[in-house]
DNA sequence: GGCCGTATGTGACCAAGTCACAGGGTTTGC
DNA sequence: GCAAACCCTGTGACTTGGTCACATACGGCC
Protein backbone atom coordinates (compact mmCIF):
# COMPACT_ATOMS: atom_id res chain seq x y z
CA UNK A 1 0.00 0.00 0.00
CA UNK A 2 1.59 3.20 -0.76
CA UNK A 3 1.53 6.05 2.21
CA UNK A 4 -1.14 8.11 0.72
CA UNK A 5 -3.54 5.48 -0.04
CA UNK A 6 -5.10 4.95 3.73
CA UNK A 7 -7.12 8.44 3.02
CA UNK A 8 -9.86 6.28 1.14
CA UNK A 9 -10.39 4.29 4.23
CA UNK A 10 -11.56 7.47 5.98
CA UNK A 11 -14.80 9.00 3.91
CA UNK A 12 -14.85 12.03 6.54
CA UNK A 13 -11.56 13.14 5.02
CA UNK A 14 -12.18 13.31 1.47
CA UNK A 15 -13.17 16.80 1.76
CA UNK A 16 -9.51 17.82 3.00
CA UNK A 17 -8.59 20.60 1.02
CA UNK A 18 -5.56 19.44 -1.00
CA UNK A 19 -2.80 21.01 0.96
CA UNK A 20 -4.32 19.96 4.55
CA UNK A 21 -4.42 16.37 3.14
CA UNK A 22 -0.56 17.24 1.67
CA UNK A 23 0.32 18.03 5.24
CA UNK A 24 -1.42 15.27 7.29
CA UNK A 25 -0.02 12.38 4.93
CA UNK A 26 3.53 14.07 4.96
CA UNK A 27 3.69 13.97 8.70
CA UNK A 28 2.26 10.87 9.40
CA UNK A 29 3.11 7.29 8.99
CA UNK A 30 1.63 3.81 8.81
CA UNK A 31 2.59 1.57 12.10
CA UNK A 32 1.69 -2.13 12.16
CA UNK A 33 1.61 -4.19 15.49
CA UNK A 34 0.99 -7.70 16.02
CA UNK A 35 -1.41 -9.16 17.69
CA UNK A 36 -1.37 -8.87 21.28
CA UNK A 37 0.49 -5.36 21.46
CA UNK A 38 -0.80 -3.21 24.17
CA UNK A 39 -0.96 0.17 22.46
CA UNK A 40 -0.98 2.29 25.88
CA UNK A 41 -2.07 1.59 29.53
CA UNK A 42 -2.65 3.41 32.87
CA UNK A 43 0.63 6.27 32.97
CA UNK A 44 1.20 5.31 29.26
CA UNK A 45 -0.26 8.69 27.53
CA UNK A 46 -0.01 8.00 23.76
CA UNK A 47 1.69 10.86 21.46
CA UNK A 48 -0.21 10.69 18.39
CA UNK A 49 -3.75 10.54 16.67
CA UNK A 50 -4.51 7.09 15.53
CA UNK A 51 -6.32 6.10 12.70
CA UNK A 52 -7.26 2.70 12.20
CA UNK A 53 -6.38 0.87 8.71
CA UNK A 54 -6.72 -2.81 9.63
CA UNK A 55 -7.95 -4.71 12.60
CA UNK A 56 -9.58 -4.41 15.72
CA UNK A 57 -8.06 -2.99 19.25
CA UNK A 58 -9.86 -3.40 22.52
CA UNK A 59 -10.05 -0.70 25.13
CA UNK A 60 -10.81 -2.14 28.92
CA UNK A 61 -10.49 -1.50 32.46
CA UNK A 62 -9.19 -4.00 34.65
CA UNK A 63 -10.10 -3.61 38.56
CA UNK A 64 -7.57 -4.36 41.54
CA UNK A 65 -9.31 -7.30 41.94
CA UNK A 66 -8.32 -8.77 38.44
CA UNK A 67 -11.52 -8.17 36.94
CA UNK A 68 -11.76 -6.41 33.52
CA UNK A 69 -14.76 -5.05 31.78
CA UNK A 70 -14.60 -3.89 27.85
CA UNK A 71 -14.91 -0.40 27.40
CA UNK A 72 -15.26 -0.31 23.80
CA UNK A 73 -13.67 -1.37 20.71
CA UNK A 74 -12.07 0.42 17.93
CA UNK A 75 -12.10 -1.27 14.41
CA UNK A 76 -10.49 -0.24 10.60
CA UNK A 77 -12.17 3.00 9.79
CA UNK A 78 -11.85 4.50 13.20
CA UNK A 79 -10.37 6.74 15.29
CA UNK A 80 -9.72 5.82 18.92
CA UNK A 81 -11.08 8.82 20.44
CA UNK A 82 -10.13 8.68 24.18
CA UNK A 83 -6.65 8.48 22.47
CA UNK A 84 -7.74 12.31 21.16
CA UNK A 85 -8.88 13.27 24.53
CA UNK A 86 -5.97 12.72 26.63
CA UNK A 87 -3.77 13.63 23.29
CA UNK A 88 -5.23 16.88 23.65
CA UNK A 89 -5.93 17.03 27.26
CA UNK A 90 -2.78 16.02 28.00
CA UNK A 91 -4.01 13.37 30.21
CA UNK A 92 -3.53 9.99 31.43
CA UNK A 93 -5.14 7.05 30.77
CA UNK A 94 -6.77 4.94 33.34
CA UNK A 95 -7.80 2.24 30.66
CA UNK A 96 -5.79 0.12 28.82
CA UNK A 97 -5.70 -0.65 25.03
CA UNK A 98 -4.71 -3.72 23.48
CA UNK A 99 -4.50 -5.09 19.55
CA UNK A 100 -6.93 -7.89 19.21
CA UNK A 101 -5.98 -9.07 15.97
CA UNK A 102 -2.28 -7.47 13.67
CA UNK A 103 -3.03 -3.86 13.43
CA UNK A 104 -2.09 -1.24 10.53
CA UNK A 105 -3.14 2.12 11.98
CA UNK A 106 -2.05 5.69 10.78
CA UNK A 107 -0.16 7.94 13.18
CA UNK A 108 -0.71 11.82 13.36
CA UNK A 109 1.55 13.01 15.25
CA UNK A 110 0.55 15.55 18.34
CA UNK A 111 1.83 18.91 16.44
CA UNK A 112 0.42 17.90 13.25
CA UNK A 113 -2.78 17.01 14.55
CA UNK A 114 -3.35 20.58 16.12
CA UNK A 115 -2.03 22.13 13.49
CA UNK A 116 -4.95 20.10 10.80
CA UNK A 117 -7.75 21.28 14.01
CA UNK A 118 -6.64 24.63 13.91
CA UNK A 119 -6.90 24.83 9.50
CA UNK A 120 -9.98 22.34 8.71
CA UNK A 121 -13.63 22.75 9.66
CA UNK A 122 -13.97 18.93 8.41
CA UNK A 123 -11.10 17.54 10.29
CA UNK A 124 -12.62 19.07 13.65
CA UNK A 125 -15.56 17.49 12.60
CA UNK A 126 -14.33 14.38 11.75
CA UNK A 127 -12.62 14.40 15.02
CA UNK A 128 -15.60 15.13 17.06
CA UNK A 129 -17.91 13.12 15.81
CA UNK A 130 -15.51 10.43 16.16
CA UNK A 131 -15.40 11.30 20.21
CA UNK A 132 -19.04 11.77 20.15
CA UNK A 133 -19.46 8.62 19.35
CA UNK A 134 -17.22 6.57 21.84
CA UNK A 135 -18.80 8.87 24.63
CA UNK A 136 -22.32 7.46 23.49
CA UNK A 137 -20.82 4.10 23.92
CA UNK A 138 -19.51 4.82 27.28
CA UNK A 139 -23.27 5.83 27.75
CA UNK A 140 -24.36 2.45 27.01
CA UNK A 141 -22.07 0.89 28.98
CA UNK A 142 -22.59 2.16 32.53
CA UNK A 143 -26.76 2.13 31.24
CA UNK A 144 -25.85 -1.68 31.35
CA UNK A 145 -23.76 -2.61 33.75
CA UNK A 146 -26.14 -0.44 36.46
CA UNK A 147 -28.93 -1.78 34.85
CA UNK A 148 -29.07 -4.83 32.47
CA UNK A 149 -29.18 -7.98 33.57
CA UNK A 150 -26.71 -10.25 32.59
CA UNK A 151 -28.33 -13.13 30.71
CA UNK A 152 -29.60 -10.08 28.33
CA UNK A 153 -26.31 -8.64 28.23
CA UNK A 154 -24.77 -11.91 27.52
CA UNK A 155 -27.38 -12.57 24.63
CA UNK A 156 -26.23 -9.46 23.04
CA UNK A 157 -22.90 -10.09 22.91
CA UNK A 158 -22.56 -13.81 21.82
CA UNK A 159 -24.76 -12.26 18.94
CA UNK A 160 -22.54 -9.10 18.99
CA UNK A 161 -19.18 -11.78 18.23
CA UNK A 162 -20.67 -14.22 16.54
CA UNK A 163 -19.67 -14.84 12.82
CA UNK A 164 -21.95 -15.61 10.29
CA UNK A 165 -22.62 -19.13 11.16
CA UNK A 166 -23.16 -18.57 14.68
CA UNK A 167 -19.52 -19.81 15.98
CA UNK A 168 -17.79 -17.78 18.48
CA UNK A 169 -14.25 -18.68 20.13
CA UNK A 170 -14.34 -17.01 23.34
CA UNK A 171 -13.51 -18.99 26.60
CA UNK A 172 -16.21 -18.35 29.55
CA UNK A 173 -13.76 -16.29 31.09
CA UNK A 174 -13.49 -14.20 27.90
CA UNK A 175 -16.94 -13.90 27.75
CA UNK A 176 -16.63 -12.66 31.59
CA UNK A 177 -14.14 -9.92 30.86
CA UNK A 178 -16.53 -8.71 27.71
CA UNK A 179 -19.06 -8.25 30.64
CA UNK A 180 -17.28 -7.06 33.56
CA UNK A 181 -18.62 -10.46 35.59
CA UNK A 182 -17.28 -13.96 37.21
CA UNK A 183 -16.35 -16.44 34.55
CA UNK A 184 -19.21 -19.08 36.88
CA UNK A 185 -21.59 -16.11 36.05
CA UNK A 186 -21.00 -16.65 32.70
CA UNK A 187 -20.87 -20.78 32.73
CA UNK A 188 -24.36 -21.00 34.71
CA UNK A 189 -26.21 -18.91 31.92
CA UNK A 190 -24.59 -20.11 29.17
CA UNK A 191 -25.24 -23.73 30.91
CA UNK A 192 -28.92 -22.03 30.97
CA UNK A 193 -29.05 -21.34 27.19
CA UNK A 194 -28.09 -24.58 26.33
CA UNK A 195 -30.72 -26.50 28.50
CA UNK A 196 -32.78 -24.32 26.25
CA UNK A 197 -31.25 -25.48 22.89
CA UNK A 198 -30.35 -21.88 21.58
CA UNK A 199 -26.22 -22.91 21.44
CA UNK A 200 -24.17 -25.86 22.13
CA UNK A 201 -20.89 -25.33 23.28
CA UNK A 202 -17.58 -26.89 23.39
CA UNK A 203 -14.14 -26.21 24.90
CA UNK A 204 -12.93 -22.63 23.90
CA UNK A 205 -16.09 -21.99 21.88
CA UNK A 206 -20.17 -21.49 21.41
CA UNK A 207 -22.17 -22.20 18.52
CA UNK A 208 -25.94 -19.79 18.47
CA UNK A 209 -28.10 -22.78 17.04
CA UNK A 210 -31.18 -20.24 17.80
CA UNK A 211 -30.48 -16.54 16.98
CA UNK A 212 -34.02 -15.38 17.15
CA UNK A 213 -34.39 -17.03 20.80
CA UNK A 214 -31.26 -15.68 21.54
CA UNK A 215 -31.93 -12.13 19.77
CA UNK A 216 -35.92 -12.05 21.36
CA UNK A 217 -33.79 -12.35 24.77
CA UNK A 218 -31.52 -9.61 23.85
CA UNK A 219 -33.89 -6.76 23.00
CA UNK A 220 -36.07 -7.86 25.96
CA UNK A 221 -37.60 -5.07 27.60
CA UNK B 1 -21.97 41.52 36.75
CA UNK B 2 -20.73 43.40 33.75
CA UNK B 3 -21.08 41.19 30.77
CA UNK B 4 -17.03 40.77 30.55
CA UNK B 5 -16.25 40.12 34.28
CA UNK B 6 -17.39 35.94 33.81
CA UNK B 7 -13.57 35.89 32.27
CA UNK B 8 -12.09 35.75 35.76
CA UNK B 9 -14.14 32.72 36.42
CA UNK B 10 -11.71 30.51 33.77
CA UNK B 11 -7.98 30.78 34.73
CA UNK B 12 -7.64 28.75 31.39
CA UNK B 13 -9.01 31.15 29.34
CA UNK B 14 -6.27 34.18 30.86
CA UNK B 15 -3.63 33.55 28.44
CA UNK B 16 -6.04 33.85 25.17
CA UNK B 17 -4.82 37.15 22.83
CA UNK B 18 -7.27 39.78 23.47
CA UNK B 19 -8.58 40.19 20.30
CA UNK B 20 -9.87 36.34 20.99
CA UNK B 21 -10.82 37.28 24.11
CA UNK B 22 -12.92 40.33 22.41
CA UNK B 23 -14.52 37.85 20.16
CA UNK B 24 -15.77 35.39 22.84
CA UNK B 25 -17.14 38.16 24.79
CA UNK B 26 -19.04 39.93 21.92
CA UNK B 27 -20.59 36.88 20.85
CA UNK B 28 -21.64 35.22 24.42
CA UNK B 29 -24.20 35.89 26.44
CA UNK B 30 -24.67 34.69 30.07
CA UNK B 31 -27.75 32.92 30.92
CA UNK B 32 -29.41 32.19 33.90
CA UNK B 33 -31.62 29.33 34.87
CA UNK B 34 -33.78 28.58 37.96
CA UNK B 35 -33.31 25.35 40.13
CA UNK B 36 -34.62 22.39 38.39
CA UNK B 37 -34.32 23.22 35.05
CA UNK B 38 -34.03 20.84 32.73
CA UNK B 39 -31.21 21.74 30.18
CA UNK B 40 -30.68 18.96 27.47
CA UNK B 41 -31.89 15.46 27.81
CA UNK B 42 -32.66 12.40 24.89
CA UNK B 43 -33.20 14.04 21.72
CA UNK B 44 -32.60 17.95 22.42
CA UNK B 45 -29.16 18.33 21.58
CA UNK B 46 -27.69 21.72 23.35
CA UNK B 47 -26.54 24.61 20.85
CA UNK B 48 -24.03 26.36 22.59
CA UNK B 49 -20.72 25.81 24.52
CA UNK B 50 -21.26 26.03 28.11
CA UNK B 51 -19.34 27.34 31.00
CA UNK B 52 -20.90 27.18 34.25
CA UNK B 53 -20.71 30.56 36.43
CA UNK B 54 -22.49 29.50 39.82
CA UNK B 55 -24.44 26.69 40.78
CA UNK B 56 -24.23 22.70 39.51
CA UNK B 57 -25.63 21.18 37.39
CA UNK B 58 -26.38 17.27 37.72
CA UNK B 59 -25.87 15.21 34.15
CA UNK B 60 -27.66 11.90 34.88
CA UNK B 61 -28.65 9.15 32.91
CA UNK B 62 -32.56 7.33 33.48
CA UNK B 63 -33.38 3.66 32.47
CA UNK B 64 -36.24 2.44 31.38
CA UNK B 65 -37.70 0.79 34.69
CA UNK B 66 -37.09 4.39 36.12
CA UNK B 67 -34.13 4.03 37.96
CA UNK B 68 -31.34 6.89 37.67
CA UNK B 69 -28.14 7.16 38.02
CA UNK B 70 -25.76 10.13 38.29
CA UNK B 71 -22.71 10.29 35.60
CA UNK B 72 -21.05 13.60 36.78
CA UNK B 73 -21.70 16.87 37.79
CA UNK B 74 -20.39 20.42 36.45
CA UNK B 75 -19.99 23.19 38.43
CA UNK B 76 -18.63 26.70 38.82
CA UNK B 77 -15.44 27.02 36.68
CA UNK B 78 -16.20 24.24 34.95
CA UNK B 79 -17.46 23.56 31.18
CA UNK B 80 -20.15 21.29 30.36
CA UNK B 81 -17.03 18.55 27.96
CA UNK B 82 -20.25 16.16 26.67
CA UNK B 83 -22.18 19.07 25.70
CA UNK B 84 -18.98 20.09 23.58
CA UNK B 85 -18.77 16.54 22.11
CA UNK B 86 -22.50 16.13 21.20
CA UNK B 87 -22.11 20.22 20.06
CA UNK B 88 -19.27 18.95 17.93
CA UNK B 89 -20.40 16.04 16.64
CA UNK B 90 -23.65 16.80 16.18
CA UNK B 91 -25.03 14.05 17.78
CA UNK B 92 -27.93 13.85 20.33
CA UNK B 93 -27.30 13.04 24.02
CA UNK B 94 -28.12 9.70 25.60
CA UNK B 95 -27.88 11.76 28.94
CA UNK B 96 -30.17 14.76 31.00
CA UNK B 97 -28.61 17.43 32.47
CA UNK B 98 -30.77 18.97 35.26
CA UNK B 99 -29.80 22.20 37.25
CA UNK B 100 -29.93 21.04 40.66
CA UNK B 101 -28.94 24.69 42.43
CA UNK B 102 -30.02 28.70 40.34
CA UNK B 103 -27.34 28.72 37.92
CA UNK B 104 -25.70 31.22 36.08
CA UNK B 105 -23.75 30.39 32.93
CA UNK B 106 -22.35 31.36 29.67
CA UNK B 107 -23.10 30.08 26.14
CA UNK B 108 -21.02 30.47 23.37
CA UNK B 109 -22.78 30.00 20.25
CA UNK B 110 -21.46 26.66 17.83
CA UNK B 111 -20.09 29.05 15.23
CA UNK B 112 -18.17 31.20 17.62
CA UNK B 113 -16.55 28.11 19.18
CA UNK B 114 -15.39 26.70 16.21
CA UNK B 115 -14.15 29.80 14.97
CA UNK B 116 -12.19 30.26 18.46
CA UNK B 117 -11.28 26.45 18.45
CA UNK B 118 -9.46 27.29 14.85
CA UNK B 119 -7.90 30.46 15.97
CA UNK B 120 -6.42 29.62 19.77
CA UNK B 121 -4.22 26.56 20.55
CA UNK B 122 -4.77 27.62 24.42
CA UNK B 123 -8.36 27.60 24.00
CA UNK B 124 -8.40 24.35 22.34
CA UNK B 125 -5.97 23.14 24.96
CA UNK B 126 -8.81 24.55 27.78
CA UNK B 127 -11.94 22.30 26.28
CA UNK B 128 -9.82 19.00 25.50
CA UNK B 129 -8.19 19.49 29.06
CA UNK B 130 -12.16 19.93 30.80
CA UNK B 131 -13.03 16.82 27.79
CA UNK B 132 -10.17 14.76 29.26
CA UNK B 133 -11.59 15.06 32.89
CA UNK B 134 -14.96 13.99 31.89
CA UNK B 135 -13.82 11.09 30.32
CA UNK B 136 -11.54 10.35 33.25
CA UNK B 137 -14.99 10.68 35.30
CA UNK B 138 -16.98 8.11 33.15
CA UNK B 139 -14.53 5.83 33.51
CA UNK B 140 -14.11 5.66 36.96
CA UNK B 141 -17.75 5.54 37.24
CA UNK B 142 -17.45 2.12 34.95
CA UNK B 143 -15.31 0.80 37.31
CA UNK B 144 -17.48 1.33 40.42
CA UNK B 145 -21.10 0.38 39.04
CA UNK B 146 -18.73 -2.83 37.75
CA UNK B 147 -16.71 -3.50 40.35
CA UNK B 148 -17.19 -1.92 44.04
CA UNK B 149 -18.88 -2.38 46.73
CA UNK B 150 -22.44 -1.16 47.73
CA UNK B 151 -21.30 0.20 50.97
CA UNK B 152 -17.83 1.51 50.11
CA UNK B 153 -19.93 3.48 47.33
CA UNK B 154 -22.21 4.70 49.85
CA UNK B 155 -19.56 6.07 52.09
CA UNK B 156 -17.55 7.80 49.49
CA UNK B 157 -20.63 9.21 48.20
CA UNK B 158 -21.63 10.56 51.43
CA UNK B 159 -18.52 12.44 52.26
CA UNK B 160 -18.92 14.03 49.04
CA UNK B 161 -21.63 15.06 49.83
CA UNK B 162 -22.11 16.08 53.00
CA UNK B 163 -21.52 20.05 54.15
CA UNK B 164 -18.48 20.72 56.22
CA UNK B 165 -20.69 20.08 59.62
CA UNK B 166 -21.43 16.18 57.86
CA UNK B 167 -25.08 17.25 57.45
CA UNK B 168 -26.22 15.32 53.93
CA UNK B 169 -29.86 16.63 52.64
CA UNK B 170 -30.73 14.03 50.58
CA UNK B 171 -33.43 11.18 50.55
CA UNK B 172 -32.90 7.42 50.79
CA UNK B 173 -34.14 7.31 47.22
CA UNK B 174 -31.88 10.28 46.02
CA UNK B 175 -28.99 8.97 47.57
CA UNK B 176 -29.96 5.45 45.22
CA UNK B 177 -30.51 7.77 42.10
CA UNK B 178 -26.96 9.11 42.44
CA UNK B 179 -25.46 5.26 43.14
CA UNK B 180 -27.86 3.78 40.41
CA UNK B 181 -29.40 1.42 42.88
CA UNK B 182 -32.21 0.96 44.58
CA UNK B 183 -33.92 3.33 47.52
CA UNK B 184 -33.87 -0.44 49.81
CA UNK B 185 -30.33 -1.18 49.62
CA UNK B 186 -29.62 2.25 50.67
CA UNK B 187 -31.79 2.26 53.35
CA UNK B 188 -30.32 -0.99 54.91
CA UNK B 189 -26.79 0.18 54.61
CA UNK B 190 -27.56 3.71 56.45
CA UNK B 191 -29.00 1.37 58.75
CA UNK B 192 -25.72 -0.55 58.98
CA UNK B 193 -24.23 2.74 59.23
CA UNK B 194 -26.29 4.08 62.29
CA UNK B 195 -26.23 0.42 63.67
CA UNK B 196 -22.23 1.27 63.93
CA UNK B 197 -22.59 4.87 64.88
CA UNK B 198 -21.12 6.16 62.41
CA UNK B 199 -24.34 8.31 61.21
CA UNK B 200 -27.60 9.28 62.53
CA UNK B 201 -30.51 9.86 60.34
CA UNK B 202 -33.98 11.62 60.64
CA UNK B 203 -36.44 12.44 57.82
CA UNK B 204 -34.70 13.67 54.69
CA UNK B 205 -31.39 13.97 55.68
CA UNK B 206 -27.73 12.44 57.58
CA UNK B 207 -25.61 13.55 59.86
CA UNK B 208 -22.32 11.98 59.84
CA UNK B 209 -20.72 11.65 64.04
CA UNK B 210 -17.83 9.16 62.51
CA UNK B 211 -16.36 10.65 59.31
CA UNK B 212 -13.09 8.69 59.81
CA UNK B 213 -14.54 5.69 59.92
CA UNK B 214 -17.08 5.92 56.73
CA UNK B 215 -13.60 7.40 55.30
CA UNK B 216 -11.74 4.12 55.66
CA UNK B 217 -14.56 1.91 54.74
CA UNK B 218 -14.65 4.61 51.60
CA UNK B 219 -11.00 3.45 50.90
CA UNK B 220 -10.60 0.40 51.66
CA UNK B 221 -8.83 -2.17 49.53
C1' DG C 1 -57.45 16.48 64.88
C1' DG C 2 -57.78 14.02 60.46
C1' DC C 3 -56.01 13.55 55.65
C1' DC C 4 -52.64 12.99 52.23
C1' DG C 5 -48.37 12.63 50.10
C1' DT C 6 -43.85 11.33 50.85
C1' DA C 7 -40.13 8.95 53.48
C1' DT C 8 -38.64 4.98 55.69
C1' DG C 9 -38.71 -0.02 57.60
C1' DT C 10 -39.05 -4.93 56.76
C1' DG C 11 -39.50 -9.75 55.32
C1' DA C 12 -39.46 -12.92 51.59
C1' DC C 13 -37.54 -13.94 47.55
C1' DC C 14 -34.59 -13.77 43.35
C1' DA C 15 -30.33 -12.58 40.82
C1' DA C 16 -25.62 -12.16 40.75
C1' DG C 17 -20.92 -12.47 42.68
C1' DT C 18 -17.52 -15.10 45.69
C1' DC C 19 -15.09 -18.99 47.36
C1' DA C 20 -13.40 -23.46 47.35
C1' DC C 21 -12.59 -27.21 45.04
C1' DA C 22 -13.13 -31.15 41.57
C1' DG C 23 -12.41 -32.95 37.15
C1' DG C 24 -11.09 -33.01 32.35
C1' DG C 25 -8.42 -31.35 28.24
C1' DT C 26 -4.10 -29.61 26.26
C1' DT C 27 0.39 -28.59 26.16
C1' DT C 28 5.14 -29.04 27.49
C1' DG C 29 9.16 -31.25 28.68
C1' DC C 30 11.45 -35.20 29.35
C1' DG D 1 4.72 -42.27 25.75
C1' DC D 2 4.14 -40.22 30.06
C1' DA D 3 3.76 -37.04 33.71
C1' DA D 4 3.49 -32.48 35.30
C1' DA D 5 1.66 -28.04 34.68
C1' DC D 6 -1.72 -25.29 32.99
C1' DC D 7 -6.06 -23.89 31.39
C1' DC D 8 -11.10 -24.58 30.87
C1' DT D 9 -15.34 -25.94 32.78
C1' DG D 10 -18.71 -27.64 36.46
C1' DT D 11 -20.72 -27.30 41.02
C1' DG D 12 -22.33 -26.43 45.81
C1' DA D 13 -22.54 -23.28 49.62
C1' DC D 14 -22.66 -18.83 50.85
C1' DT D 15 -22.85 -13.53 50.65
C1' DT D 16 -24.29 -9.40 48.57
C1' DG D 17 -27.38 -6.76 46.07
C1' DG D 18 -31.94 -5.92 43.79
C1' DT D 19 -37.12 -6.68 43.62
C1' DC D 20 -41.69 -6.91 45.43
C1' DA D 21 -45.22 -6.17 48.54
C1' DC D 22 -46.52 -4.08 52.24
C1' DA D 23 -46.50 -1.69 56.78
C1' DT D 24 -45.50 2.44 59.40
C1' DA D 25 -44.29 6.90 60.33
C1' DC D 26 -43.62 11.75 59.65
C1' DG D 27 -44.88 16.48 58.03
C1' DG D 28 -47.62 19.71 56.27
C1' DC D 29 -52.36 21.40 55.46
C1' DC D 30 -56.94 22.07 55.76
Amino acid sequence: MHSEDWVSHFPGLHSLPDDILAALIASSRVVQLPAGTRIFGPGHAPDAFILMLRGTVRVQQVSDTGREIVLYRVSAGDSCALTTACLMGYDDYQAEALAETDVAAVAIPRATFDDIIARSPDFRRFVFTAFSRRVTDLFRVIEEVAFARIDVRLAQRLLERANTDGHIELTHQQLAAELGTAREVISRQLNEFQRRGWITTSRGAIDITQPEALRQLATAP
